[in-house]
DNA sequence: AAAAAATCTTAAGCTAGTTTAACCCAAATG
DNA sequence: CATTTGGGTTAAACTAGCTTAAGATTTTTT
């Protein structure tokens, strides 16, 4: 199990010490994610919190026409839980789906509150995690309400260097909330500038 | 100082023993605040959490064409602060602003980690309420990207039945991402139905 | 290697939401 | 009490973004 990725991660917060790394090491559950396969379904409620080793995932909403929304991308050494079933133990709404063949290291409810409660550390890193994952979606509401679809789709490339060039048009089309068709207009618009 | 509320604010989430009670009464400031009067201003740093014990806010961005956009309001027994700002002590983009005449207590960030490196019940406190923000946020963002206005103006009322008719169509508006107009139309429509 | 499925683009017609401007009424201010 | 300010509505003209449909290309699956 290639445990080194989430260590690493963890240090950019606060380092573990040997004990907690030995301790997360024991609660953590590796998965190999095929391309196209859920880890996360509608309906189902979501038992771990999820980090991604390699590949990627993308998590969407699917409304009454049957059309996806997608509220937030997931790649290497980034975290994807449905935030709100995991802690309310309640059905989920979304689906969480592997864009490409993945490796990813789960944690489960009960072993989080373990490290929680006898390591104040991982109580301090996963606040810090939420803050930053609260912080940029607030940054997202405000431009929702307040930009034009072409200044979102500036804003996402700008935001995700590393993922625009990895997805289809269709992924972040679905995610700055236009259509495809339009979005290839924004496209061909900005290009001929 | 009126310290009832925010003891029992927290006694919803985990109740706080004697000594914890006593402590967080020593780190809490108390501030009347008038009607437009503002606790946080677009430059300055967001020093505090504050708890709203009676009134009502608006935190808002100012876009470059003078435009004021909702981000959040707060009521009595509510928390609001620009949680970026605060945790990364940078110049907020944001206002937070009275909109009725207000009382609200507030703690600063070195109290704050005080208390949370103290009594871990803070921390387990700060740490749900920041996952309930994030949920609600989570929601409203779906909502932005796959909802129509009038779509979002009925969640809002729904959302919200206590402050809709405390506060006027034109913030209303301003947070469901439409102009005033529009919103005069929804309303109309809706109506008429 | 062939077939099926997904991606990207273009275009025409349509609809949701904006802009500008005017008017009315209630509420805050001097 | 008089006046300014802000809130809510209406309407006409405009624009951003959607829908439907079709065609060319690439990617995935068999």
């Amino acid at each position: 199990m290639n445990t080194a990725p989430i260590i690493k991660h963890f240090s950019n917060y606060s380092p573990l010490s040997d004990s907690e790394i030995s301790e997360l090491k024991s609660k953590l559950i590796e998965k190999k994610v095929k391309r196209r396969q859920f880890i996360l379904q509608e309906g189902d409620v979501c038992k771990h919190y999820t980090f991604v080793v390699s590949g990627c995932f993308k998590m969407y909403k699917v409304d009454d026409k049957g059309q996806e929304h997608n509220l937030q991308f997931a790649i290497e050494n980034g975290w994807i839980a449905d935030i709100g079933s995991f802690h309310t133990d309640k059905p989920s709404e979304l689906y969480i789906e592997a864009l490409e063949q993945s490796i990813v290291l789960q944690i489960s409810k009960p072993d989080l509150i373990y490290l929680y409660s006898h390591y104040p550390k991982f109580d301090r890193n996963f606040r810090v995690l939420i803050e930053n994952a609260f912080i940029s979606l607030q940054k997202r509401v405000l431009q929702n309400i307040s930009s034009t679809a072409e200044e979102r789709y500036l804003y996402f490339l700008k935001s995700y260097p590393n993922l625009f060039n990895r997805i289809s048009n269709v992924q972040i089309a679905s995610y700055i909330g236009v259509t495809p068709e339009f979005l290839s207009k924004i496209r061909k618009s900005i290009a001929t500038k």
